[in-house]
DNA sequence: CGGTGAAGTTGAACGTGTTCAAAACTCATT
DNA sequence: AATGAGTTTTGAACACGTTCAACTTCACCG
């Protein structure tokens, strides 16, 4: 099957840049690879790269995409073969995260410094990454709802962003890992990922229902969330949000 | 009575250059004040800033200093008067880091951008900042032994670590705070911190025991700690530690 | 055709962090 | 004084990310 659009020019040339650049980054790593170095190798000129992409961290957005897509699909697997425990499934995830990312370790740092700048668009909490973040989500709702655990009304609605953040959490550790293989990451996600099930499964027990209301309260507030617990009824958007979702700032 | 130091000619210029830096940065901003500009300002050649800071980013390191300092200060007024509820001691010792940092909560984004580096010597998980860890968790020991609470014995080795990593969570939410005198944050906090403390105080209970037991595992993982669970009786400290904790590399 | 304007492309130029060989300085020893 | 081995200081030069005014290509209209 070919490309559905006509893969116009201007559109061969963007991917021509994207896939230079992303080819360079893994030969070289981020640091060592120039603007000068892609355009080059790409046949074009720096000016346009920058026509195209509004800088070179713009460039790793590919890695992005790349990786949240491959992960997408390497997860159909592990959540279709029926397994209705919570653990294994969430340790079938994550794991397949960590299969998916080994290539694009060399660059989690690259990441992170995107991560950790709330104004970069590439931050994973800004609004741009928004369709990212959603999928995410989504695939840890599918998680939870293909088991068979029982959760706390209350809680169901935010689980799947805890885990999420979970996932975060083990992705800073991930960065951070220099074993081979990540090996120590995997040993932490076995370890962790059942437990995080156990968590969950607790979240019925009567003492843990305020804290419960406490950590949905501070996840909120920390996503953002329209929702607030109680009134407080915003319905501008006040600041952000919408405006210039595209290219060029 | 003078500096205990002789004050050599190298330190004070070393100083001057430190401090004329954290004045532009405080304010121009970091990004917009330059090499050129501290040196010109301060006096002294681009190069010769050089010889004392290995880069740009080595000069936030006194605003983390500085802040270390002033958060130690403050938080003695906390943890002396004679509070022994955790909730009130551990929310008093956080005000007080919000207190203390706000006037850097410009240059926090730089920090962060440290922080989530591996390599950089700035970041708080790395070996040169084990001082400034260490100092951090010895507070939080205290606003744990100060209180009245009685800690699962097993738990109690890391509960300040966990409460340190508490405190990393909220300035990563202090980070992304933008809303005016970081309220939000401040709100955050107020909720949190008393949630933390009914957390460590059901820590005793018996089936959060294993549960307990392996987030123990997990952390002594990611913080590279020596005393595995079990057994391997390293008197040597192997590795880092020791060694140049001066300035230049 | 020729013309018109938008889209795509160019590369020199700018500002910045950083490096380095050389100059200037310091100070104990001759 | 003179020497000379450090230490400190200098500023031009470098490499890089980024910008921008000018140039080229292209699609479409009269």
């Amino acid at each position: 099957m070919e490309d559905a659009t006509p893969a116009k020019k201007s559109e061969q040339t963007r991917t021509l840049i994207l896939e230079t650049a992303m080819r360079l980054f893994e030969e070289r790593g981020y640091d060592k690879t120039t603007m000068r170095a892609i355009a080059k190798e790409a046949g074009v000129s720096v000016g346009n790269a920058y026509y195209y992409f509004d800088s070179k961290e713009h460039l790793v957005q590919g890695f992005y995409d790349r990786l949240a897509a491959e992960h997408q699909a390497a997860v159909r697997e592990v959540l279709d073969n029926g397994e209705r425990d919570l653990a294994a499934r969430l340790l079938g995830v994550m794991n397949a995260w960590l299969d998916v990312s080994e290539p694009y370790h060399r660059f989690a740092v690259q990441f992170f410094k995107n991560a950790a700048d709330p104004e970069s668009p590439l931050s994973p909490f800004s609004p741009d990454s928004h369709r990212a973040r959603d999928a995410a989500i989504a695939v840890h709702e599918e998680v939870l709802s293909g088991s068979g655990v029982k959760v706390d009304a209350e809680l169901a609605g935010i689980l799947p962003e805890l885990m999420w953040m979970y996932q975060m959490g083990v992705v800073l550790f991930w960065v951070y890992d220099r074993s081979p293989g990540s090996e120590r990451t995997r040993r932490l996600v076995a370890r962790t990922a059942p437990l995080a099930a156990r968590l969950t499964a607790l979240s019925r027990y009567r003492i843990l229902r305020p804290i419960a209301r406490e950590v949905r309260g501070a996840l909120a507030e920390f996503l953002h969330f329209r929702d607030q617990p109680s009134a407080s009824g915003d319905s501008s958007g006040s600041s952000g949000s919408s405006g210039s979702s595209g290219s060029t700032r």
